[in-house]
DNA sequence: AGAGGTACCTGGCAGC
DNA sequence: TGCTGCCAGGTACCTC
């Protein structure tokens, strides 16, 4: 379910109501998430108070002075906020307690969202060493682009959803932004001019700004931590409209399949 | 090294 | 109504 955009507007929901709280334990009803939630998550970090809610990439690190929890939502995670008292239902895998009335409840029909515990630099732990850049900072740009993409024959969109080369952007985003830039999702990172890598470095940016700034994208069942959905589906360019007329040029926008990901763009303007 | 496929898991929906 | 098959917003890991 959440991409870049989704999960930084669930770190904006919750982090009022966590920052400088001291946790009062963690129940975990399904341990089997991604990868088994380990026993420090309650041993350790169950005690701590929440020093800040940060984010890379997709992931949310809950810092506390000794250690962080490293939270990933995968496809189908949300949190809420809800009052201690109410009762969890199916999926409803993991509660952060706070204090006597507060509970962070954590839901993921899929499973294949995560919560890890790091008693080092979490920026240093093997999920997150290798990612590439924020796609909102400013050492990404079309300059890193170009220059990561020399020689690369995969396609533009496997590319820029590699987090190896930048960091959460995601199959929606991915579409959106290269309708944008209007690239063909197809073409090989390699055969892209530097000026239309900037258009695409652009785009990436100003796709996610935008959607954060409406509360993300609600397809089916994201909420923000608050319940109330999103509202860049009614945004989106592309994605989720094969069949309707380009809004830019007016051709059938297609929708293939490519690394077994949806692919949705627009044969006419997009090359 | 880079590229492509597979695996994890459940729910919702289309089609029969 | 009920079954089957396919699809879904992510990403680590395997093989070629």
């Amino acid at each position: 379910m959440p991409e870049l955009p989704e999960v930084e507007i669930t770190r904006r929901g919750i982090e009022p109501h966590v920052r400088g709280q001291r946790l009062a334990g963690v129940v975990i009803r399904q341990r089997q998430l991604r990868w088994p939630v380990p026993r420090e998550i309650e041993s350790r970090f169950g005690k701590q108070v929440v020093e800040c809610v940060r984010r890379r990439a997709k992931y949310l690190l809950f810092h506390t002075c000794s250690g962080t929890a490293i939270m990933h939502l995968g496809m189908s995670g949300s949190l809420r906020v809800i009052n201690v008292n109410t009762p969890p239902q199916l999926h409803d895998h993991v509660d952060l307690v706070f204090g006597r009335h507060k509970i962070l409840r954590l839901r993921d029909p899929r499973r294949f969202g995560a919560l890890l515990w790091c008693e080092r630099d979490p920026l240093e732990h093997p999920l997150l060493k290798h990612l590439g850049p924020e796609p909102l900072s400013e050492t990404f740009n079309g300059d890193y682009l170009a220059r990561m993409a020399r020689g690369r024959k995969v396609a533009v969109k496997a590319f820029i959803m590699n987090s190896r080369i930048v960091a959460g952007v995601g199959n929606i985003y991915a579409n959106e932004a290269l309708f944008s830039a209007a690239i063909h999702p197809h073409r090989a990172a390699g055969r892209i001019s530097a000026a239309r890598y900037q258009r695409l470095a652009d785009a990436i940016k100003a796709v996610l700004q935008e959607a954060i700034a409406v509360g993300g994208t609600t397809l089916r069942d994201f909420l923000r931590a608050d319940g109330t959905p999103g509202y860049f589906r009614s945004e989106l360019q592309v994605y989720a409209r094969a069949g309707e007329a380009c809004p830019r040029c007016g051709h059938k926008i297609r929708c293939t399949v490519q690394g077994q990901r949806s692919t949705h763009y627009c044969p006419g303007c997009q090359h």
